[in-house]
DNA sequence: TTACCTGCAAAGTGTTTGCAGATGT
DNA sequence: ACATCTGCAAACACTTTGCAGGTAA
């Protein structure tokens, strides 16, 4: 079966589609953090005529996996359109290639051994975001003679 | 004098216009990064007649500051507006209060002294990001029996 | 004087929403 | 059967842009 661990995904008042379950293939196979844009043309060319796709369902169901938790929208510096990627249980970061949007982990946290000090006494952190930007290294030798940027 | 060190700032072809000299002066003042539209709003109720703000001029003068690198665009989780802030020259991380966007420093860069791998050879950082996020302890004791969020 | 800015209004763009019909459970 | 989704189109909110007049250098 296809069904992966997918299934424990759905219940209460959340039903299975099968527009859901594509944008999720999609989010689940994408290395990148992506828009829904994107989506929304790669559910075009990938699946032309079985289901007629509204660029509104893929914002409704992005949003609706936003809020049970199934991924994370963040914007990239530069750019002004919301990115989408799954939430993986594992604690990791990211440096992002501003070219190809790949991600490639890094090494451990900074931040779960401690040692960060925040300047004020009683700020509670709920969270925090770590993201390293560049060039990864096939973007670099494709457009290595084009330093602009 | 009101000049400051922010004379340096005005020149080649980059002119000094006293809408520039009010945002910028709102930037500075402001210990939190604020989006173009809460400056507009600064800017109706400090100056009501001295003159006609238009909102599209804040986000052209920020957009001139950024090109100039003067500020610093980002965006907070959970957030879809921009906010501004002043580049600082000094290298800080801060920790940003969900609720009154209060930056509180934190107390090193864990990026500055090395020890964070990329574990994709040939990947080359260009810059990086750090944002703690939380509650600082004005907004903790405020509202301290709304534990939701 | 000249290049650069600004206010205004109109246009853009990413995202959301109302509604009637369709679909999952 | 019923609540929950979806497609469509219209609405939104933030941001940008064209233009004619204004301002700094």
């Amino acid at each position: 079966m296809k069904e992966k661990q997918t299934e424990n995904i759905w219940g209460r008042g959340f039903k299975r589609t099968k527009q859901r379950e594509e944008v999720y293939g999609i989010l689940e196979k994408s290395a990148v953090p992506v828009t829904a844009q994107e989506i929304y043309k790669i559910l075009l060319l990938e699946k032309p005529k079985e289901c007629q796709y509204a660029l509104s369902t893929v914002y409704r169901v992005l949003n609706a996996f936003e809020e049970h938790h199934l991924v994370k929208k963040s914007f990239l510096p530069g750019e002004d359109m919301a990115r989408y990627e799954l939430e993986r249980n594992i604690h990791e970061h990211y440096a992002v290639c501003l070219v190809c949007h790949k991600r490639v982990p890094i090494s451990k946290c900074p931040f779960e051994s401690g040692g960060i000090q925040v300047a004020e006494d009683g700020f509670d952190i709920t969270g925090h975001r770590i993201e390293l930007y560049g060039y990864c290294r096939a973007c670099r030798q494709r457009d290595n003679r084009t330093g602009d940027r």
